[in-house]
RNA sequence: GUGAGCGUAGCUCAAGGGCAGAGCAUUGGACUGUGGCUCCAAGGGUUGGGGGUUCGAGUCCCCUCGCUCACCCCA
């Protein structure tokens, strides 16, 4: 048997219709704060993402599908779907047509992970970017934003926690601090974070292992360290989340894995996730547009990891059941069921054949199971007499209707149970 | 990359050295052209794969593959 390949899957139909959900749902929401879809291609050059993630993130290390075309040019699966958006920004100049653009994306995203709970090696993202606003209250308005999406769908446990991770400035300095801080500490640290201490330090932070949190339990905190710009920006977010009354907690812990992050951070978990419990994050990246080449352009963004947010959908999304469904008997029927089934279906009526040479016992089973509201049959003694047979399964009553008919009638069967 | 757990029918799971089973699902029948409930029956398995121990292995041992969860990392 040829199997998909490893945290490669299949999203079957009771899934693709809740993954359908929350794209639709996302769409609703996107547009009516203002934001155009962008289609991207699935593979970049493999350079966009070393020198937009960071070339020393994990991501980028060791997570990446990499390959060569044809011709040698080194590219890859994207990882993410922020750096690729950026990049269209700077090549087709969408800044000379609009001081602000806002793009939202959904797509397939790929990163060589151990799958695990919400998470798979080919997975999910919706994401949105607004470039060329620096405006705290935008941060707020798309968080504002986020929070509505998940509540749109019906999911109440989600929390959304921020942080502010400073900029270019401050963060060097705090960064020195917490290193400070950490030395002569290394051996109540877990291995791991003896390597992260030369890797990504603040990342000790949001270790889980006990005897790192004691020993973090009274490390300098990044707001004492933040410069005034990145102090009041952060501050202003805070008084415009209360504003517009979005819940949200501080997490003065949190980091980001990307390097391209500045000022605000989010992350919106749930607790029935298990490990992998981040639903949405993203944050503020001033940099990145001058990093990647383009103008000095504020940015902010996030993405939403559909997978998890599929998890947490409560009720399964109904079914899409046929409104009617032919059985015929005999031969001479099943031609005449065949032209009934088009000209149902010219009428936008849902219609499936029963096929098969069964008994009407079986048919009407397979009708019964399906779920169809209306059954529609047609034996030899109603092909001589130009009649169907139509019986609503609900009710448990039939009757005995013109072969002309059949189309107006059921017509306004299926309009009237509100389709 | 590391660790743990689990692989038996389409699905959920029994059988823990002695005939591979149940429920659900599928198909047919009871009811010759009428569904749901009920009852009866049938089909469906190299017990993930390979090797070993044994008179005998789904069961014990070794190897291997796969899945799951966790670490790591992250949406």
């Amino acid at each position: 048997m040829i199997t998909s390949v490893k945290g490669f899957n299949d999203i079957l139909p009771d899934q693709a219709l809740k993954y359908r959900k929350v794209e639709e749902e996302a769409r609703a929401v996107l547009e009516a704060f203002g934001f155009s879809e962008i289609r991207l291609p699935i593979a970049e050059r493999l350079e966009l993402f070393q020198r937009g993630i960071g070339a020393s993130t994990d991501i980028v290390e060791k997570e990446m599908y990499t390959f060569q075309d044809r011709k040698g040019t080194l590219l890859a699966l994207r990882p993410e779907g922020t750096a690729p958006v950026v990049r269209a920004y700077i090549e087709h100049g969408l800044y000379h047509r609009d001081p602000v653009a806002k793009l939202y994306y959904m797509g397939p995203m790929f990163r060589y992970e151990r799958p695990q709970k919400g998470r798979t090696r080919q997975f999910y993202q919706i994401g949105a970017e607004v470039l060329g606003v620096e405006d705290p209250r935008l941060d707020a308005e798309i968080l504002d934003m986020v929070t509505l999406l998940f509540d749109r769908l019906g999911i109440e446990d989600v929390e959304l926690f921020i942080n502010s991770l400073g900029c270019e400035v401050c963060r060097p300095s705090y960064r020195q601090a917490l290193l400070e801080y950490l030395k002569g500490k290394e051996e109540g640290l877990c291995r791991d974070c003896k390597r992260r201490l030369g890797t990504n330090p603040l990342r000790v932070l949001d270790c889980k292992v006990e005897g790192c949190r004691e020993v973090t339990a009274r490390a300098p905190e990044i707001m004492g360290f933040l410069c005034n710009p990145c102090r009041e920006h952060f501050e202003e977010v805070k008084g415009h989340l209360a504003l517009l009354g979005v819940p949200y907690g501080i997490d003065p812990r949190m980091v980001r894995g990307l390097d391209y992050y500045t000022k605000t951070a989010f992350e919106m978990i749930c607790k029935r996730l298990g490990a992998q419990n981040a639903v949405a994050a993203g944050g503020r990246y001033d940099r990145l547009v001058k990093d990647l080449g383009g103008p000095d352009t504020p940015g902010f963004g996030f993405a939403i990891g559909v997978e998890r947010t599929v998890l947490l959908l409560k009720d399964r999304e109904e079914e899409i059941l046929p409104e009617a469904y032919i059985i015929s008997l005999g031969r001479e029927a099943s031609s005449e069921s065949l032209r009934l089934l088009k000209e149902l279906r010219m009428e936008g009526i849902r219609t499936e054949l029963s096929y098969g040479e069964r008994s009407l016992k079986a048919h009407m089973r397979r009708a019964n199971k399906l779920g169809v509201a209306h059954v529609l049959i047609i034996g030899e003694e109603e092909l001589k007499k130009g009649t169907v047979v139509l019986k609503d399964m609900e009710k448990g009553i039939q009757e005995e209707i013109r072969r002309d008919r059949v189309v107006s009638i059921l017509k306004g069967r299926v309009e009237a149970v509100g389709v």
